[in-house]
DNA sequence: AGCACA
């Protein structure tokens, strides 16, 4: 009894200039609420996409006549009001205007808020959105981040302007990407989970194939340098692209290669194999789900071996911090060639060098019983002389970017 | 198929 005390049959609801809509398809836009109403008057307002399955609006009309007039031409009309071929139950509104209708995803903008139902987060990649999205112009940026979902069904996308007229992308990631800016820094703590928390127990949840891979570095008693993993990981094809980061204490690093079928050779030769003997820097190798990695061309932590030489050399007569290079010496020369092993040589003494004489020299790999230098994968096996426990493993290799080396 | 916001 503290309600209005209207009845509650639609026959003899109170008259409203507002009418409520509903059994309208959720696809259904503001103007195909017009269409279909405009015939009885002047639409002052308007909500649509309203309740759970957002397939109920509002429509407002100037006067109650024009309201009373659609309702009274429907109830007595043999063809059902219909939006997309779905009949719309229209009825008078227990209101008598439409409050608030511009809700903020109503707002036009140039921000889109989008999202995604019926479907386990990371099923829909950030590549795969932007693909779709692409399709009606450039798309700027894209940030993603995952909400409690309530619906459960196939793949739907739901569609709303968003308040925000730009996105600030600090990085790129698997979560967010701008594609104005290809020099934006890769997030280091949001590449990749860590040791694929993504396969389930089951085993079910493959990893699809990819041109990059994820390393994770275990037992990383010697430093592994951007140049060391350019050299182990060149044995099976170019390596376009390396970046370091630390992930949960742990350092992980991912390469790129061109192609998926290089990518999986590698993975497969490498996996469960130590770049050092006596099991140190045990590689375990997965799948990325980056397809491009956004890195900087030169850094202690990462290397672009695609930019062009010209840029290189540049940049190698401008040193910049990206070298780091450390006041220890040795390693002009002696140490990039055959048999440049150089015992007692610290590993973090093993900096890379852009000299271009370096290009014959050959890494010296040591080889333990059961890592990779076994010659069951390596095409190159020959690169990897077993020459001296210490780890020596010099820049030799490191090809200037742009002329990577093939050893196919 | 039955009344919105945030």
């Amino acid at each position: 009894m503290s309600t209005s005390g209207q009845p509650q049959f639609r026959y003899t609801q109170t008259p409203s200039k507002v009418l409520h809509l509903r059994n309208l398809p959720w696809e259904c836009i503001e103007e195909e609420l017009i269409e279909l109403c405009k015939p009885f008057g002047k639409i002052v307002n308007t909500k649509c996409n309203v309740g759970a399955n957002r397939n109920q609006a509002f429509v407002e009309f100037t006067d109650l006549n024009q309201a009373i007039n659609m309702v009274t031409y429907y109830a007595s009309s043999s063809e059902p009001a219909q939006v997309r071929g779905k009949t719309v139950y229209i009825q008078y509104s227990n209101r008598h205007e439409i409050v608030n209708n511009k809700g903020p995803g109503d707002v036009p903008g140039n921000v889109l808020l989008v999202t995604i139902e019926g479907v386990e987060a990371g099923d829909v990649s950030i590549d795969v959105i932007h693909l779709v999205f692409s399709a009606f112009g450039f798309v700027h940026k894209i940030a993603t981040f995952e909400k409690a979902a309530d619906h459960v069904g196939s793949c739907h996308l739901r569609i709303s302007y968003s308040a925000h007229t730009d996105l600030n992308i600090k990085f790129q990631s698997h979560r967010s990407r701008d594609y104005t800016n290809p020099y934006l820094p890769v997030n280091p703590t949001a590449i990749e989970g860590f040791a694929q928390p993504a396969v389930g127990p089951d085993g079910k949840k493959k990893e699809p194939e990819s041109t990059v891979l994820l390393a994770s570095i275990e037992n990383m008693q010697y430093a592994v340098t951007v140049d060391v993993l350019h050299t182990v990981f060149s044995a099976f094809g170019t390596v376009q692209k390396i970046a370091i980061f630390e992930k949960n204490g742990g350092t992980q690093a991912l390469i790129q290669y061109p192609d998926v079928t290089t990518a999986a050779v590698a993975k497969d030769a490498l996996e469960g194999h130590c770049i050092y003997d006596g099991g140190y820097c045990k590689l375990h190798l997965s799948y990325s789900r980056h397809t491009d990695l956004n890195v900087k061309a030169f850094s202690d932590k990462s290397r672009d071996y695609t930019i062009p030489e010209s840029s290189l050399l540049a940049m190698q007569q401008a040193p910049t911090a990206w070298e780091n290079r450390p006041p220890a010496p040795m390693y002009q020369g002696s140490e990039f060639g055959a048999g440049g092993a150089v015992p007692g040589q610290a590993p973090g003494g093993q900096v890379p060098s852009w000299d271009p004489n370096m290009q014959a020299g050959r890494p010296n790999f040591v080889s333990a019983p059961g890592t990779f230098c076994s010659q069951t994968y390596a095409p190159s096996a020959s690169a990897y002389a077993v020459a001296s426990h210490q780890p020596n493993v010099g820049p030799g290799g490191a090809s200037p970017p742009g002329q990577p080396p093939y050893y196919r």
